[in-house]
DNA sequence: CACCAGGCCGTGC
DNA sequence: GCACGGCATGGT
């Protein structure tokens, strides 16, 4: 789930374990998900991605080489507040150095739901949390971004029911989200399909094969084409 | 030692 | 409006 989530770590034998819902999930593949409520809504089990990916494969020959190449892509359906903070933290930053905020900020300010396993914090848990403090963890320049996402994650949940650029202006009133992080808040936990998150990999996909095109070119499959353009050229590069 | 990491903010034109 | 430098931190 390249980059959509920091919430799973992987333990031995193929394993993988994320503390969310005040639970300690272990799975191995999406099986494991199928019969527990929780994960079918998380990992979006209802959806059917493979006649998604089928139209999308036939809208152009540039999408049906990315399909071919990547193959089945889901995107998840994560916490608001959760999939806020982490979209913060990755701001010009790398997947290896944003796992290791999440899991800090989870043992420092989270609570124990097993042994050795701690849930990311709440905006309670996290609501005194200074400046000093973020930046002790090593958020670095993001850490006054996080103070104010905490202070504004009340309105989170009325995001749920905007349309998409109202949503996108309430997120980018946090300190810190602009309209890359933003897109991805509003894909990756909102699911709004008409995400199109534009970063510099993303740029250079538009400018090469689509010039002249902006996002409304792949409706109604902004967000899964946008995934699967992101994945294929930088498995390409 | 440089340069980079799925950007964003503040400033200057 | 748009281009630009700066930004904390840790890894190559």
């Amino acid at each position: 789930m390249g980059g959509q989530t920091f919430s799973w770590t992987e333990e031995a034998d193929g394993v993988f374990s994320a503390t969310l819902n005040e639970k300690v999930y272990r799975i191995r593949d999406l099986k494991d998900a199928e019969n527990d409520e929780y994960l079918r809504s998380y990992f979006d089990l209802d959806y059917d991605y493979e006649k998604a990916m089928r139209e999308i494969a036939a809208k152009d020959e540039v999408l049906r080489s990315a399909v071919e190449k990547i193959g089945l892509l889901r995107i998840l359906k994560q916490d608001h507040f959760i999939a806020t903070i982490s979209f913060i933290l990755s701001q010009n930053n790398n997947i290896k150095r944003i796992k290791g905020l999440y899991d800090r900020l989870s043992r420092k300010y989270g609570h124990e739901v097993e042994p050795g396993y701690f849930s990311f914090p709440t905006k309670d848990e996290l609501k005194d949390v200074s400046i000093e403090d973020y930046r002790a963890l090593g958020c670095g320049f993001r850490a006054p971004f996080l103070v104010d996402a905490v202070a504004k994650a009340d309105m989170l949940d009325d995001v749920e029911k905007m349309d998409f650029d109202s949503a996108m202006a309430a997120l980018m009133s946090i300190k810190g989200i602009g309209p890359k992080v933003a897109s991805c808040i509003l894909i990756f936990s909102y699911q709004k399909r008409e995400g199109f998150p534009m970063d510099v990999w993303m740029k250079k996909v538009m400018n090469t094969y689509y010039p002249g095109k902006d996002k409304s070119y792949f409706s109604p499959y902004e967000a899964l084409s946008q995934q699967y353009l992101f994945s294929w050229i930088r498995e390409i590069s």
